[in-house]
DNA sequence: ACCGAACGGTGATTCAAATCACATAGCAGT
DNA sequence: ACTGCTATGTGATTTGAATCACCGTTCGGT
């Protein structure tokens, strides 16, 4: 099957609410990338001339300050785009946050200027748009929750719900240093509550692998 | 002057982007309607009807857990909109968060359904819907930054640039306990972090006031 | 099979913040 | 002016988490 047609296959899968006219200007207009796993896609203060449209694999947002500090903000799954993308591409502005790969990710690369056009000339653009940044505004909410109310178990057992959810699977090939850089904590910290969650036979560790048993 | 002319101005003041038409549906369409200072318009598990558009005053929005904990999102002022409530109009969902006055405050009630239809009828209202997803978002990472990696002085500092800001003057009227509470911390950890501050010659205390010098 | 690096376990200590306990000050209503 | 309520000040104690120190384990590379 030619190239085009995979891609054409995925974008349509992905995005099933798409028009054809603008599936026809994504694959015209956009550039479609494979990314390796575990690759950062952006850093924060790069400016960005391109949203993502995730075609397949998955994507970690994690907000960073200046001191080197980060924690997760949220996935990205196929079918889904980052809002700050849309924001700063439409703001020229820097980005505030760090894109990073979990799998293998294929992704189409729309140009800024193209998507305030489709704004006005495809409804199931715009729908998507809005659609975009009510999820990602939950999915932010969520998180804020978290830190602003939970102890580090609680967050540590919901950043564990997520990363299931996410990747689709009660097997997490993660090491506990990794958990601590995207909660913002420390490394012994999250050692000492998986050993306890452990001993409530909640999970099972292993060297670089955690899989979930009551979650 | 009619009322309904005291109205259109207030209307077209604090939203000079959007079309004739469209303030004329609104006006239409929308119910005009004035809070006194500190009244709650909208608490959490509240299903919502309509979005307010601020027209004059200050509202408060808050983020509630289920065990009374609290803390301040952000502000709105007059020519901004709730994206809460843009988001959860559209999803019939109960509202996540709460709504308080801080001054008397002048705002247009639009119901849901209306809502969806200006997305496509006028261009002004779905770029004023996104660049309220935008600001709100913005101001959210605000937030969310200084609860996940700042310490409590740096957050109570940013706390009172934001109420200057917001209402424009160097003298809050407000108690540690407020403050407290819209910080998620305790009352006693604001008194002392304020007490240190007064030495330090940055706000000057009163009972209900803070007079705000160096910032 | 050996080495070095990354990973994980765990006690001891420090620290920021929460909580407890209580005192004092200022304002509002009678 | 008295009363009572709300706001504020401040020490003492507790607590959850961060940090420090150090250990053994596992894995990949040669």
């Amino acid at each position: 099957m030619a190239i085009q047609q995979v891609q054409d296959d995925l974008l349509r899968k992905s995005y099933p609410l798409f028009e054809d006219n603008l599936v026809s200007e994504i694959e015209e207009q956009g550039e479609f990338k494979t990314f390796p796993a575990n690759e950062v896609l952006m850093r924060k203060g790069q400016y960005i001339r391109s949203t993502m449209l995730v075609l397949s694999g998955l994507i970690k947002i994690y907000r960073e300050d200046d001191e080197g500090n980060e924690f997760l903000m949220y996935y990205l799954r196929p079918g889904e785009a980052c809002a700050l993308s849309l924001v700063c591409a439409a703001k020229h502005e820097a980005s505030p946050i760090m894109a990073k790969t979990v799998t293998e990710t294929d992704v189409m690369m729309v140009p800024v200027d193209t998507m305030s056009e489709w704004m006005s000339k495809f409804k199931s653009w715009y729908q998507f748009v809005i659609e975009t940044y009510r999820t990602r505004f939950d999915e932010l909410l969520a998180t804020l929750d978290n830190v602003a109310f939970r102890s580090m178990d609680e967050r540590l057992e919901f950043y564990l719900k997520r990363a299931k959810e996410a990747q689709q699977t009660n097997l997490l090939n993660i090491s506990h240093q990794e958990i601590a850089n995207e909660l913002n904590t420390s490394r012994e910290v999250i050692s000492r509550l998986l050993k306890k969650m452990e001993q409530k036979d909640m999970v099972k560790l292993n060297r670089n692998t955690i899989e979930l048993k009551k979650f």
